[in-house]
RNA sequence: GGGCCCGUAGCUUAGACUGGCUGGAGCGCCCGGCUGAUAACCGGGAGGUCAAGAGUUCAAAUCUCUUCGGGCCCA
């Protein structure tokens, strides 16, 4: 049974309803479990870093998500949804930092580990029930109930045995290196943790005299704090140095520069005139020994061979001196060279970032705030050069926005350049949408990958699963089984820090006490091993063995060094395979400028505030429609709108149809293609055909994963086919009430019918509320939309003739109504005849709708010819392969019935604002000009009919409960309305 | 400096892979019309060096190269 709609299409309100009903009937669940015996999919959820509120672009990755998960389902896939969190790491320490009012590990492990510990917890969750909540509203379909945490005790167990699984291939290594450090947060940084942006630093030259003969190494820095530690000075074998002596007025100096740069360099230095002394290649430079810029006492540094003296290394570029600043405690590249030439790592620079009393000059100074006090003294000693301030970028904490600084510390590492080839394959393996997300952008990363930095020395993490002995005796647990071995472990209990700290191991060597390394694990590693322990790997092997590997991932495209790369990389090391076999990439929502948006710039755009104005479906629609799902979106405030004008075009086709299917009692389940075939006009089968080709090309745009074009191609069907066309075609038919056509209004309504189901069918992944209202509606045989199979097409029923046909008489519509135009002519003002000429096959396809053009044309008469009319005064326009003749002579019968329509029009204004049912009847009062009133006196019946008016009367004071003046084309009329009883 | 993406009307964009009729739409603006599903819609108008240049070709928004500009990532 049809049920009529609500008039106005308010999509909050309709929302909220469909939701309800959702929650009432378990409608998700009964769909789920109605696709249980389908072919397995399993869909990975990449999970939303737990920040408490969605934003745009986690919006648009959840709407993706919920359209292809709702597709495949459709397509009877029994599909895994589980949605997942990330709930660990700084972010959230930073939050509780800040909430319980402390500020260094020193006043957390005053608050208590445990106690810390226990908040981020909490507040974790808190956040995660907020952001269900949002996902809901959006109308995403998935597992709520039971999404994957990454801080449950199963999903810990993991990643431990994942890290165990490194461990036994020999791919986890604790190693002293330097790397990013963070000196508020106290703790190492991926790549992947850092943020860059523009930064106001020293930019100084600073001279490292020679131990013997004249003059100075002469090297560039922007961190003037690292020069403490300075072990050694490199230089580039193959450029050519020269020495050379700089002169202004009496001032002089001699310095050891790149030959090239000496101009530049002697402009910094203030000097005017330069004058080389000797030249030499860098590799002559080689061993040359210098006096370093601080004492720094032995007690503290080894003494090498190399030290102080000037080293060869090929990163050394052609800018500044040529001559670069060598410390080993301090930078990448440096720690390497210094490896070489055996120098000691000098790092005289605590966690905290403040130098140590290796350095007591500076002893306790933050180092970032020390380059003035290293500047002064350098210049005390003659040895600053050049000094200024240069902006460049400089990497900073991502949570806490502190610059970070580069440390040499000891930690663990994954050895991600032992399984590179491995991890290439698979790249190369997977399928990437679009392809060069994978063969450009993620091959590209992988190859310059380096070793992954898995440890962090802070709190909320999963703990290392290492313990280690005083005599060197290593362990790492991969299970909780092994864990039960230890001392101190009760079960159930919970396996976070402080907690976990507390379970020790008997070395099997030397029987000492084995305790676990502090650190935590990088969040990435936690995400990176969600494609198992969402399945309660290694616990679970059921769950696994069914579902594992994930057939289907979607992100954005900075999740290239995220997600995919943490994947690939904990996949290769697990089961020597990428997790995933297709990843589709997405683009970020950026505000309407086309920038970032983010809290410092005030220009983030709340989705729920959108959706609570203009509704979920709106915004789905549009964020979808807007561009290709892999390019960035510029978010236009009136996108949503936009997309709410095709949902509103399509409700009121709905609502057009329900109000007529209802008032006639159509059944729809008492129809079929086949019992209705021999009433369907031409013009229902065009919009069979025009249905078939939109299902088609719907689902060739989802399966190309094209989502853009799929919202596209139902736009352009919805308003140009059904709503601007169709509907308009069909009117007068579902308003015959003759008994003889009830067939031929029948077939209308199929076919109605069939089009308003077939969208909410291929509209129901994109927009699910309103497809879920109109479908049951409009009759459907199911308790949801959500249930139904996608819908096939008939290649049989598309009919590229009636299209073809279809589309002249379009055209020629259109151009007739220009012509109108220019000649002051109005559509309700009948067309005495119009010639169409052309080939017979042009001819004969516009005869096919010949009916549909005199309707739509409003034309009295229409006539086929292969050559031009012989009447004059006609107007000729060309439309294509043919040409259209106009006759525009008004006849007094032509006149009688323009007028005639004016007057069916007012009236149908006055009963639409006087709010009448379509079925009230009306006595109607006119009032007109003599001659006016005899023209359309043969049309009074017919009128009367139209506006369903019992009585039509012409007198001289119309009466009425409503009563109106209008002037049609200059003549005055009065209509007076009053209900018929 | 390297990799990738992008540049079409005031704004948002289709078309590009596979070269081909007059580069299509929406929003906004101006004029007119239509309306018993439509707070909608239709027609007309103004508005385009398709970022710039060169090349290939009978033909380039589309293919190639160079330059410029924007974004993301890396160094």
């Amino acid at each position: 049974m049809i049920k009529q709609v609500r008039a106005d299409y308010n999509a909050p309100a309709i929302e909220k309803g469909v939701q309800d009903s959702w929650d009432k009937n378990d409608t998700y669940e009964k769909t789920r479990a109605f696709r249980s015996e389908g072919e397995d999919f399993y869909f990975l959820d990449g999970p939303p870093y737990t920040t408490g509120s969605i934003h745009l672009g986690t919006a648009m990755n959840k709407t993706i998500k919920d359209t292809l998960i709702r597709f495949w389902r459709m397509k009877g896939y029994n599909v895994r949804d589980q949605p997942g969190f990330d709930m660990h790491g700084l972010p959230i320490e930073v939050q509780v930092e800040k909430k319980i009012g402390v500020r260094s590990k020193r006043e957390i492990e005053e608050f208590g580990i445990d106690n810390f510990v226990t908040t981020c917890k909490n507040f974790a969750q808190e956040l995660r029930a907020s952001m269900t909540e949002q996902f809901k509203r959006l109308g995403v379909w998935m597992d709520w109930k039971d999404p994957y945490q990454t801080l449950k005790p199963s999903y810990i167990e993991a990643a431990w045995w994942t890290l165990s699984k490194a461990y036994d291939k020999n791919l986890l290594v604790s190693d002293s290196r330097v790397l990013t450090w963070c000196p508020r947060c106290e703790t190492a940084l991926a790549e992947a943790e850092i943020e860059y942006w523009d930064e106001k630093d020293p930019s100084v030259m600073v001279e490292f005299p020679l131990v013997k003969g004249e003059g100075s190494l002469l090297i560039w820095t922007t961190t003037p704090w690292t020069l403490p530690s300075n072990m050694a000075v490199a230089a580039h074998p193959d450029f050519d140095y020269a020495k050379i002596r700089m002169k202004d007025g009496e001032r002089s100096k001699t310095v050891i520069i790149l030959e090239s740069q000496a101009e530049h360099v002697a402009s910094k230095g203030g000097f005017s005139e330069t004058e080389v002394l000797e030249r030499m290649k860098g590799k002559d430079l080689e061993g040359l020994e210098y006096v370093p810029p601080f004492d720094i006492d032995d007690r503290y540094r080894r003494k090498t061979e190399w030290r102080h003296k000037v080293l060869l290394a090929d990163y050394v570029e052609k800018d500044n001196t040529g001559l670069v600043h060598t410390a080993p405690g301090f930078g990448p590249d440096d720690y390497e060279t210094g490896k070489k030439y055996g120098l000691d790592p000098f790092c005289p620079v605590n966690e905290a970032g403040r130098f140590t009393e290796a350095f007591p000059l500076l002893a306790g100074k933050k180092v970032k705030t020390a380059d003035p006090d290293i500047l002064k003294h350098l210049e005390e000693k003659g040895m600053l050069f050049a000094s200024e301030k240069t902006q460049h970028r400089y990497g900073h904490c991502w949570r806490c926005k502190s610059p970070i600084i580069y440390r040499n510390t000891k930690q663990w590492f994954l050895k991600v350049t032992d399984i590179k080839d491995k991890m290439l394959a698979e790249v190369d393996r997977v399928k990437w949408v679009p392809d060069w997300a994978g063969t450009s952008r993620e091959r590209n990363w992988v190859e310059g990958a380096r070793d992954w930095c898995v440890s962090r020395q802070r709190y909320w993490g999963i703990p290392m699963p290492v313990w280690t002995c005083a005599c060197g005796e290593k362990r790492v647990v991969g299970t909780y089984e092994e864990l039960r071995e230890g001392d101190g472990y009760t079960e159930g209990m919970d396996t976070h820090r402080p907690w976990i700290d507390g379970v020790t191991f008997e070395c099997p060597r030397c029987g000492g006490e084995m305790h676990r390394v502090q650190d935590v694990l990088d969040v990435w590693f936690d995400s990176g091993v969600a494609g198992w322990a969402d399945l309660g790997w290694p616990s679970d092997r059921e769950q696994f063995e069914k579902w594992w590997p994930a057939r289907f991932i979607v992100e954005a495209h900075d999740q290239t060094r995220g997600w995919f790369y943490s994947q690939l990389a904990a996949g290769v090391i697990s089961f020597d395979r990428a997790p995933y076999d297709e990843v589709m990439m997405h683009g970020w929502v950026l505000d309407p400028k086309g920038q970032k948006m983010s809290k410092s710039k005030g220009n983030v755009i709340d989705p729920i505030e959108i959706i609570e104005q203009t509704g979920a479906d709106s915004l789905r629609f549009y964020v979808l429609r807007a561009n290709a799902p892999w390019d960035d979106t510029a978010f236009q405030k009136d996108g949503p709108k936009n997309g709410r004008k095709v949902l509103n075009t399509y409700w009121n086709v709905v609502n057009f149809a329900s109000t007529y299917m209802n008032i006639d009692g159509y059944d729809p389940d008492a129809h079929t293609l086949d019992s209705m075939r021999d009433s369907l006009r031409d013009e229902d089968l065009w919009m069979i055909s025009r249905t078939e080709k939109m299902k088609r090309d719907a689902t060739a745009h989802l399966e190309g994963r094209e989502l853009h074009k799929l919202t596209r191609v139902l736009e352009e069907y919805i308003l140009e086919d059904l709503s601007r066309w169709y509907v308009r075609l069909v009117r007068d038919r579902t308003w015959s009430e003759d008994e003889d056509s009830v067939k031929d209004k029948n077939a209308s309504y199929f076919t109605l019918h069939y089009a308003i189901m077939s969208t909410a069918l291929t509209l129901a992944p994109v927009c699910p509320h309103i497809a879920e209202e109109v479908y049951l509606h409009m009759g459907g045989g199911l308790e949801s939309v959500h249930m139904e199979d996608w819908p096939s097409w008939d290649e049989g029923l598309i009919r590229d003739d009636l299209e073809y046909s279809m589309k002249l008489i379009q055209d020629i519509v259109e151009i007739i109504a220009a012509e109108r135009q220019k000649m002051g002519s109005k559509l309700r003002w009948p067309l005495k005849s119009v010639t169409i000429r052309g080939e017979k096959g042009t001819v004969d396809a516009v005869g096919v709708f010949g009916a549909v053009l005199a309707q739509q044309g409003n034309i009295k008469s229409i006539e086929y010819s292969g050559e031009a009319p012989g009447k004059e005064n006609l107007v000729a326009v060309s439309f294509g392969p043919g040409d259209v003749f106009v006759d525009f002579e008004v006849t007094p019968e032509i006149e009688s019935e323009g007028y005639a329509r004016e007057l069916i029009r007012r009236i149908q204004q006055m009963r639409k604002d006087m709010k009448l049912d379509v079925e009230d009847y009306i006595y109607c009062e006119i009032k007109a000009e003599e001659d006016l009133e005899r023209s359309v006196s043969s049309w009074t019946e017919h009128i009367a009919r139209e506006v369903r008016s019992k009585k039509l009367a012409f007198t001289d004071s119309p009466d009425g409960e409503s009563v109106k003046t209008w002037d049609v084309s200059g003549k005055e009329i009065v209509i007076g309305i009053s209900i018929s009883v």
